[in-house]
Parts: structure tokens; sequence; C-alpha cells
DNA sequence: GTTGAGCGTT
């Protein structure tokens, strides 16, 4: 199974490549999305990890805090995306 | 060319 790990507090200029090579280094990447805005394509300075179920504590505890481009970065679990309530 | 708490498209 694959969960998703929420990454905030990035730069302006991160790229889904910094951190997949980021969170690559500790555990396996299944894949990741930095979350742009939809109007003018530039980062909202948040993103999304896919990593393995069995990980995702490792890679919060390895991640969490860590530096990516020169800003602490923030790892949490993502909240479930469907499913309102 | 700017900004800084916050949870994403089919």
């Amino acid at each position: 199974m694959v969960k998703t790990l929420y990454v905030g507090n990035l730069p302006w200029g991160t790229t889904e490549d910094e951190l997949a090579r980021a969170f690559s280094a500790y555990v396996e990447v299944r894949g990741c999305r930095i979350i742009t805005d939809r109007e003018t394509g530039r980062s909202r300075g948040f993103g999304f990890v896919e990593v393995d179920e069995d990980e995702v504590e490792k890679a919060v505890q390895a991640m969490n805090g860590a530096i990516i481009g020169g800003r602490e970065i923030v790892v949490n679990e993502a909240r479930p995306r469907q499913n309102k309530y």
C-alpha cells in the first residue's frame, strides 16, 4: 500500500525532483507532486510525496525538519483527499 | 520581479 505525505514550508523554487531526491535518501519514493497555483502555475510552497506504507513513519522521522533549498520543511501524513464530510 | 500558513489534479 502507498500512503501520501504532506510536505510543507518548501521554498518557492523547489521542484518535484528535489523533493523526490531528498526523500529517496531514506525511503522509496513512489511518487511526488508539487502543488502549483492552477492560475499562475507558480509553486504554492508545499507538495505531496507518496511512499510505501511501512516507510511513512520513517520518512516523517527522517525528513520532518530537514533542509531543502535552505528551508526547513514540514512532513506529516497527508489528509485524505477524497471522502469529504 | 511579489508571498509563507497550509492539505493536492486527472
